[in-house]
RNA sequence: GCCGAGGUAGCUCAGUUGGUAGAGCACGGCACUGAAAAUGCCGGUGUCGACAGUUCGAUUCUGUCCCUCGGCA
């Protein structure tokens, strides 16, 4: 018998459909922390646009990965990895169970595929250089530059995705080669069980939209204020996020609150769509449960329970 | 009632010196292996307000009507 992994809970589907209040109701009843996976709510200040769990919800169950990056900082799928492998260590030898909520489709796969990844922190002098470049002779100069360095990342890659082929500059030319192979794994040393929260499109949209003028009426203008007034730059790194640009752009005099309202549930709308591409409806490693279903927490609770009953190794997080 | 502007894709609008139309947004789909709520790619959509006239042919010209928005009464 091969030894027994710690089993890790994954949380995953669309915003708004309700991963933080189903993550906190199963890590109720199975003693279990929350260790977030999604890309914005790591930053601090960034509270109501990200739907950040409140400091009540947080005292229901430890969180972890919230709050841990200024939003000048650029946090990365490097740097996540590191942390969330730590603490699913740390909190499965403590005897709880690990709980993985988030949105970011990047992030989760990465955790459960094992993907290897190279450091290479952003320098944003190189990539500011970079961009004047294109500027002047166009993207697919750099995609050129690439392909010399780098002829399989190059092959990859769309040449006129200017974002992704500098990112592929950078870690070149940090002197950190890509691994031979880049779809090397190590397989994680958890054992994973999924579950997916899933709405009819339309249902979902209304629910977003709901929920931005909730965002409104929390006061979410004031909070991406704030932020302006702190200095940090609207529509840049994470504030490139949807709310945050728009009320941004309405700050700046460009568009009507209206307007900014009206396009950050558009903004958010497209999120979701895409991440449906991360988190495919039919991917079988995904348990998908309805979010509209009235019995959601007892289904959800009913899958962690068989799960962990399946694996020794957790008997101690069961009740 | 009169004068003016306008009625074209779900929305905002462009356009055709007459040969049945197009952008942005929305919406649908996809990629993604160290910026990912980011970035990029692909996609369809229309009785061109109604009816008549001129014409080989009208969404485009003419007439009437309907509707909308301004202004004047």
């Amino acid at each position: 018998m091969p030894p027994t992994l710690p089993p890790v809970l994954f949380i995953v589907g669309p915003t708004a459909a309700g991963k933080t209040a189903l993550a906190l109701s199963l890590a109720q009843r199975f003693h279990g922390q929350i260790i977030n996976a999604d890309s914005r709510q790591v930053y601090r200040g960034m509270d109501i646009g990200t739907a950040k769990p409140t400091a009540a919800e947080r005292r229901v169950a430890p969180h972890h990965l919230l709050d841990i990056l200024d939003p000048a900082a650029n946090f990365s799928l490097g740097e996540f990895l590191r942390l969330a492998r730590r603490h699913i260590t740390d909190i499965a030898q403590r005897g709880h169970l690990p709980i993985v909520a988030g949105g970011t489709g990047q992030y989760v796969w990465a955790l459960i595929e094992g993907w290897q990844v190279p450091e290479v922190p952003p320098d944003p002098q190189l990539r500011q250089t970079l961009e004047q470049h294109a500027a002047e002779q166009g993207p697919l100069a750099l995609h050129q530059e690439l392909a010399a360095l780098d002829p399989q990342r190059a092959a990859q890659l769309d040449p006129r995705n200017l974002r992704r082929v500098i990112r592929a500059l950078e870690v070149q030319l940090a002197g950190q080669h890509r691994a031979q192979s880049p779809d090397t794994r190590v397989p994680p040393d958890f054992q994973p069980l999924i579950i997916g929260l899933t709405l009819a499109r339309e249902e979902l949209y209304r629910r977003i939209d709901r929920r931005v003028e909730q965002m409104m009426a929390a006061g979410f203008l004031d909070e991406v204020r704030r932020l302006a007034e702190a200095g940090y730059l609207m529509g840049a790194g994470p504030l490139a996020s949807p709310g945050y640009r728009e009320l941004g752009l309405h700050l700046a005099g460009e568009i009507s609150l209206a307007e900014a309202v009206q396009r950050t549930k558009f903004q958010t709308h497209r999120l979701a769509r895409r991440q449906y591409t991360w988190f495919k409806l039919g991917d079988p490693r995904i348990h998908w449960l309805d979010a509209g279903d009235a019995a959601l927490a007892a289904r959800a609770g009913a899958l962690v329970s068989h799960f962990l009953s399946s694996h020794p190794g957790a008997a101690a997080v069961i009740e």
